[in-house]
DNA sequence: CCTTTGTGTATCGTATACAGATTTTGAGGG
DNA sequence: CCCTCAAAATCTGTATACGATACACAAAGG
């Protein structure tokens, strides 16, 4: 009894979790925009199922901070307010601090040549990729990297933590890439020196200076709006 | 046209919440075990329910932690293993540490002065009330110190690790109640005084204090239960 | 011209119905 | 007595249907 992944299965998992992914990756990919209106027809429409599924998914995003929804108003992509990323940076920081701790400690090869991996390509995109491809790289570092402390717990929160700031700084273009992925490095470095400390200390400031960079940005792009 | 909040009406917001609410009451109460199936027409029938607001309600508890879901298999109390607890824990410290810190230095006289009330009940419960009363009293603390700190985030990601945690440490007894309530006053005079260093300190330690006390009647359990 | 009231439409919230998967039950054979 | 296997019962996943609510826009009144 073999494993059958059926080339064109109805359905191998349930729905509501494929349209939740669609919808979790179209939101994060910047396609549907914060304050944008999930409204159940037309999703269930587009994507040919009843409201049903859904409904749950976006109950499931609603609990992550992706969505909100109003009673009897319906589903729409969170808006991030300044002081929300304040906040969700703020705590980033240290989690980002523990989980690179943690890593350098537990010092895992398997997934320390995971991340070396992915800084090659990083580094490369950062001269010459796509926005997309870029954010893409990072969330897959980052994501590696929650992997290597080896806290399931942990590494879910840090993703429902990063997600949320991704939506607030949206397509942050190529400006900061260089800069991201030295300190990317820098990280890896200390973690694989089993360096707890130093690991730690430069998430967190990796986290602070990413933040610092958007919100200088986005200064900028509101001083220029205001013109 | 003044406020109008019918005292029998049928509902003033959404089913799917009301029963979201009972069961993660239910739940944290231990009236529903880890493990403990949940099938959507008991809930349903028990609540006077359909079944679509208790799906509802499980998937968002599922996106919170305290429910687990498989497919074409339901729902069921997560079940804590102490790994778990321990990944938790380290998460908890860390978080408790940050929030007891902000506190200090945001200081809101309002918030401190509830604090201060709930720990005068928390010291009489300690002394002579139930178990229920003192976890009541104990969520309430931590909540409001959740308040203080001034950053929502941090509450919400707070908020779900406590009600997990909780969820494993069960009804704790009453054995650490006086070192708890004598640790919250610690907690609470450093950030009165405005020393977030210390705030934080006793925060993360009260909170590795109460896992270990935990741990060790958790093992004597055991090892009563080997007999 | 502005404010207010009424009606229509879009959309949500809940209930019910049915198909598919899983678990349980019971009979037959070893 | 235990194991195997098939059929029934149980339960979930999805679709459809209908009542309820909120918003938009137009008409009437000040």
């Amino acid at each position: 009894m073999s494993e059958r992944p059926p080339p064109a299965a109805p359905a191998r998992q349930s729905m509501a979790k494929v349209v939740g992914e669609k919808i979790r990756g179209q939101i994060l990919d910047g396609k549907l925009r914060p304050g944008e209106r999930l409204v159940e027809d037309r999703l269930s429409a587009e994507l040919g199922v009843s409201r049903v599924p859904v409904r749950e998914a976006l109950r499931e995003l609603s609990a992550e901070g992706l969505v909100r929804i109003e009673r009897n108003r319906g589903a729409s992509v969170t808006e991030v307010t300044p002081a929300m990323v304040a906040e969700l940076v703020e705590v980033r920081a240290l989690l980002e601090g523990l989980n690179a701790r943690l890593a350098a400690q537990r010092h895992d090869p398997e997934i320390v040549r995971q991340l070396g991996e992915v800084l090659k390509h990083g580094n490369k995109a950062a001269d010459a990729g796509s926005t997309e491809q870029l954010a893409r790289l990072n969330a897959e570092f980052h994501d590696r990297l929650a992997e290597a402390s080896r806290n399931a717990v942990l590494s879910d929160v840090m993703r429902g933590l990063r997600e949320r700031t991704s939506l607030a700084f949206a397509i942050n273009g190529r400006s900061r890439a260089r800069e991201d992925w030295a300190e990317h490095a820098g990280i890896l470095a200390a973690v694989i020196a089993g360096d707890g400390e130093l690991a730690a200390l430069l998430a967190t400031r990796h986290v602070h200076n990413a933040a610092a960079a958007f919100a200088k940005s986005h200064a900028a792009a509101n001083e220029q709006a205001a013109d």
